[in-house]
DNA sequence: CTCTATTATGCTCATTATGAGTACAAGAGG
DNA sequence: CCTCTTGTACTCATAATGAGCATAATAGAG
């Protein structure tokens, strides 16, 4: 892949503006969510000492070429399997920022830098590591996210942490509330992002203070998860927000394991990316209701325990579903 | 607002890459969905006689500046005021391409187009109209997506029609029952974008000419809906796409009303834009049972028989309402 | 002043979906 | 054979949904 114009000091580009592209390849191996990630290319002069000495790792990311590159997903594949070998299955736009001071490139000399984020699910098999890339596990970077468990102590921490900051103003406390799930509305896996924001507000977030060019000075930035380069991290909390709000309406968990699988899988992989544990028996009346499976009528023995069978995707039902509306439909006796 | 850069001639951009704006901005007025556009600028010397002759409607759109906007969504507000005089409300990206070929300008010697579609909402009283801009009704450009009073005798033409173009063609003539909802899925108004790219594969799109130098030569273009400009009532529909999807699991309702509304302004603006006609008595209920209005106590007369309850959006509910999972959590007795 | 058209609102009822369990089945490994 | 582990079937109370009937409150016609 090419290197990021502008990152190469002395090369301004002509425009002053340069786009980029940012990919959160994401795939479950085990019960783990994994995130795709490379190492930054060398920095820059003044690339921020803190960051660079802690090795930070980032998103796969290019640049586009208006000469060669069609369309941005193209550019996107070609420059995700140049970093990492990796073909993708499942690809979806996330979000184009060019928020000035968002990038540290920007300061470095290299002008404006508007970058488009996509998101993207691979198969565990398909599952390749280059040299330079490696899967990182996704809660290693927002360890609050995960509750399998029960509820995770840091995310208590920090909480508590957060209305301290948030005391008197009340505007805040309620965005807190919200986010944490500390109202009667519990916690929502959806708002990955909104959590991340406002730890980032309270700078509670190491990036915060790399952003600054200084060096963590916020004692809760030893527990909020490790850091990535540039604003990656933000990044990734939009993607990760983006399947887990997917997958209250939509199958994207197939697009994480291979063709066949049992319905302990299909369940392990739904709760990796929710982070959220879920009610065996009824899942599997959920999903076998749902028509979106159909067992193949051959067993695995690899499970443990009982034998489990083996069940398939229908891409077929896509045309059988009817989608629930907002609110209930007027369907006159009539009519038809 | 000012020109898009490379729409005049003898003045192409640097880098060959230009970033414009467009956005979606709709409204309802009584029980039409409106969105507003504008003018487009005169066009380039080959811009395509058929197109300009029409005198076609485009969306409002802004070239992002590199020295003086500080984010692409400050950009577009500025954009879309200076155009048309509107402050706009809810505001949410929509999608971002760089399709080579796509945009008419680029063949007009501007160089490369990335542009990035927003969509908004705006309450009807705030609704502005400047010299160039105008409100225009949804469903003349997609005559098919209005079912509130049945089915339209033009959606089943034009499946007619589809499934002629597509007979031997099995994959084919799939999509299109999906998207038309010609298997027992039936239809799901969410598809706004699928079906427009049918039509347009399908060469019944007016656009699909001009996209060629050429005037419509397919006999359904006369019936497929008004063309807009550029590749502009594509992303129409993409807008509309996202906002029946958004209407199933988010109040974007409220941001087209005024703040204290009668239960069946809501039903009609939530008809207007599904174009799907809903039942009475069970909208109610569930509005009611959600928690997301509460009554003033005051009533209205205005409605022509007996008088109506206002009532109020409740913007607290966002901290109450606990989101549905894809599947049933499991919540242990003994945690907690 | 009564009748009628029109909208608002209440309530019923069968059907389905959800959340939380209990119970039993079918292997592997000692 | 016993035990551990996982898979699968079934139950049951409660809630949500789709359809419809019935009644309430107004304006306007006659």
């Amino acid at each position: 892949m090419r290197d990021v114009p502008g990152s190469r000091p002395g090369e301004p580009s002509p425009q002053g503006l340069v786009v980029g592209l940012n990919a959160v390849i994401l795939a479950v191996t085990g019960e783990q969510p994994r995130v795709l990630t490379v190492a930054p290319q060398p920095a820059g002069p003044d690339r921020g000492a803190a960051a660079s000495s802690q090795r930070l790792r980032a998103l796969p990311f290019g640049s586009f070429d208006v000469q060669t590159d069609r369309t941005l997903e193209l550019c996107m594949r070609r420059s995700v399997f140049e970093q990492t070998q990796s073909e993708l299955g499942y690809v979806e736009q996330l979000y184009t920022f060019a928020d000035q001071g968002r990038d540290p490139r920007e300061r470095s000399g290299g002008g404006r830098v508007l970058s488009v984020a996509y998101l993207a699910l691979v198969q565990e098999q398909d599952l390749a590591e280059a040299d330079q890339s490696s899967w990182e596990p996704c809660f290693e970077y927002f360890p609050w996210e995960d509750w399998r468990g029960g509820q995770p102590p840091v995310a208590d921490e920090i909480a508590v942490e957060l209305l301290k900051w948030a005391h008197t103003r009340r505007a805040l406390r309620e965005r807190v509330e919200i986010a944490f799930g500390l109202g009667n509305a519990g916690w929502d896996a959806y708002k990955v992002l909104e959590r991340y924001e406002l730890l980032y507000e309270a700078r509670m977030i190491s990036e915060f203070w790399f952003d600054l060019g200084q060096r963590p000075a916020h004692p809760m930035c030893a527990r909020s998860g490790r850091p990535m380069a540039f604003d990656h991290r933000r990044i990734l909390a939009t993607g990760l927000s983006r399947v887990r709000g997917k997958l209250r309406y939509r199958p994207v968990v197939f697009e994480l394991i291979p063709e066949t699988f049992t319905l302990l899988r299909l369940q392990q992989v739904a709760e990796a990316l929710t982070g959220l544990r879920l009610h065996k028996q009824n899942f599997r009346r959920q999903v076998e209701r749902s028509g979106l499976v159909e067992g193949t009528g051959r067993r695995t023995h690899t499970t443990g325990g009982r034998p489990a069978e083996l069940f398939r995707f229908r891409r077929a039902v896509l045309q059988e579903r009817r989608a629930p509306g907002m609110a209930t439909l007027h369907r006159p006796r009539d009519a038809r």
